[in-house]
DNA sequence: ACTTACCGTAAGCCATGGCTAACCGAAATC
DNA sequence: GATTTCGGTTAGCCATGGCTTACGGTAAGT
């Protein structure tokens, strides 16, 4: 079921919220975990495994400086879910431009 | 913790990969619930069930046709997911950029 | 009317996974 | 070299939520 592909990975990973969380701060600039881990309602050893998911799903990376991991999102990653996202929505336009032409059809044939 | 705003719902209910698959095959088209049923491992109140929450999120709508229920995506919340990305991959290409140059600092300084 | 098809909901089971506490290693500072 | 800071990992607890079974309700077909 878990599939491979890197949008299913960014999307499972981002299905939690403490994780948009840590993500949506690390879109505003880098971050070593002590820091992350201050402003969450977590301890430090969550914030380390929640990275270890954003990091698998492509969607981070971090640089080591000293004792301390700066992490930061990965452009690549983010970019698979867009890719993703823009593939389904122009099947979502589409699917519903035909949905509404049916219901047109049907309003008007009796 | 479960904020309300459209993007964070979508990406909840997109956190599931059963749920994805019934999102990606309403994207090619609406089906009944019996139909997107067949065709997956799981049981036909179950996908009743998670139809539920992808209609809270608001990705899903479904017009009656008879006793059957006839689903389609909701190119709103689809929308309001886009935006939310959008967003944070400017953030993200903005944030990367910085940390480039902080590279490049680091290692032409000394 | 009876039957059939379709669907939502409730109850309950159970695996998943998010969390904390505790431990250990590595690097910087003194 | 002793201490401190930072962070990944493990073990284990427990709530979340995904799933099935069973039921009831509505609409179409005969």
């Amino acid at each position: 079921m878990a599939n491979r592909n890197p949008a299913t990975l960014a999307l499972s990973a981002l299905g939690d919220g403490t994780r948009r969380s840590i993500f949506e701060r690390l879109t505003r600039g880098p971050a070593a975990v002590v820091d992350l881990a201050r402003g969450l309602p977590v301890s430090r050893p969550a914030v380390s495994q929640h990275l270890k998911v954003l990091k698998q799903a492509g969607l981070v990376r971090e640089v080591a400086d000293g004792t301390r991991r700066i992490y930061h999102v990965d452009p690549r990653g983010v970019g698979a879910l867009r890719d993703w996202l823009d593939q389904h929505w122009r099947g979502a336009l589409a699917a519903f431009q035909h949905y509404a032409d049916d219901i047109n059809d049907k309003e008007s044939s009796p």
